[in-house]
DNA sequence: CACGCGTGGAA
DNA sequence: TTTCCAAGCGT
């Protein structure tokens, strides 16, 4: 590829990049750009974290929430556990909210609630690694940093035409992104790269009649575009099965606990069970359990079915404790635990005979 | 470096 | 129904 290459694709990118409409909150217009003003890098840092992994769709609501319950990474430090877990809960990947609370308390504490603006600076900080540490210095500081994520690996695989797998090919699909990382509006730069890998260089069908740069693209050339970039197979899921009970106090209280602050659904509330997540756990209080149903679900890497059981007692418990609203609401629960929370509430509805 | 870690939508 | 996948990080 000649030098002067590199140069008219980050013409091209940008000259699309401006002329595109952008609907996300988290974005500054055009207009904004031209008068000099910089995102604000909390919310650069909230978008970026709440992205990793997980569709704009989804992250929208989540995102206009905690900025309006946290205007501030001061506000969002001072927030209870407890309330971070329950506005995170169903978007997934618990571990962010528990280091997104980590960093912010972080930044208030050793950094005068403000984020650093270098890279370095920022991959100090809990639940930010390679990728949000040079998005946010980008996006919010304009600094020449090479942004890398799953959209860019793509493009950059398919402009190259590299055909190593991932994750082998990374390092390679780093330096290629570095050739295109240009000196003036580099943070401009990356968003068009992610932009462009999200709406036109897809995974499955990429638009190429509609791209910027096709007549760069040496996949395209090729004819290989829509089958790079290739990757590593990946082993299939198991499927795992167990329990859980739901008990209900005749006052409408039911019986959760709160799940470790490691791994599967860490941090989050769940219903004690047995037999699903690697631990073993008895009943927590004898009653006349009856079945009320299984619940499916798919993790990342295993498939569940998960059998649940009910009962109306008044029972003490030997694990977990009784909470009713507003101190619990489903929609505080993972997804899995309101999938069960659901299908339990209707078992105990049918069994009182009552109607809807 | 490989693995654990959610969820919902699309094909 | 099943598979694939989305703006990754921590260990």
């Amino acid at each position: 590829m000649r030098d002067g290459q590199v140069t008219e694709i980050g013409a091209a990118l940008l000259g699309w990049y401006d002329a595109q409409a952008r609907v996300m909150p988290w974005r500054t217009g055009p207009a904004e750009r031209a008068a000099g003003v910089r995102p604000d890098p909390y919310r650069v840092w909230l978008s970026e974290v709440m992205l990793q992994q997980t569709t704009v769709a989804a992250v929208r609501a989540y995102f206009h929430r905690f900025t309006q319950l946290w205007p501030t990474v001061a506000d969002l430090a001072a927030a209870e556990d407890g309330a971070v877990m329950a506005e995170w809960a169903g978007l997934g990947y618990y571990a962010r909210a528990r280091n997104l609370l980590a960093c912010a308390r972080a930044v208030v504490r050793d950094h005068g609630g403000v984020f650093p603006a270098s890279r370095e600076g920022l991959l100090t900080l809990p639940g930010i690694g390679p990728y949000t540490a040079a998005a946010i210095s980008a996006i919010a500081h304009d600094a020449p940093e090479v942004v890398l994520d799953g959209n860019v690996e793509r493009v950059a695989a398919r402009l190259f035409a590299v055909e190593t797998p991932l994750p082998a090919a990374k390092p390679e699909l780093y330096r290629l992104a570095g050739l295109l990382t240009p000196q003036r509006r580099p943070g401009d730069h990356a968003q068009a790269m992610m932009d462009l890998g999200a709406t036109i260089c897809t995974p499955r069908s990429p638009a190429c009649g509609i791209c910027p740069v096709t007549g760069f693209c040496a996949a395209r050339r090729a004819g290989i575009a829509a089958d790079l970039p290739r990757k590593t197979p990946k082993a299939a899921k198991p499927t795992r099965t167990g329990t859980v009970w739901v008990a209900r106090r005749p006052d409408g209280a039911l019986l959760v606990e709160r799940r470790p602050e490691r791994g599967l659904l860490g941090g989050m509330l769940g219903f004690p069970g047995d037999g699903w997540d690697g631990s073993a756990g008895a009943a927590p209080l004898d009653a006349g359990w009856r079945p009320a149903g299984e619940v499916r679900h798919t993790f990342t890497h295993f498939h569940l079915i998960l059998q649940v059981l009910v009962a109306e007692t008044a029972a003490a418990p030997r694990r977990g404790a009784y909470l009713a609203m507003p101190d619990l609401h489903p929609t505080d629960l993972p997804t899995l635990m309101r999938k069960a929370h659901d299908l339990a509430l209707a078992a105990l509805a049918d069994a009182s005979g009552g109607s809807i």
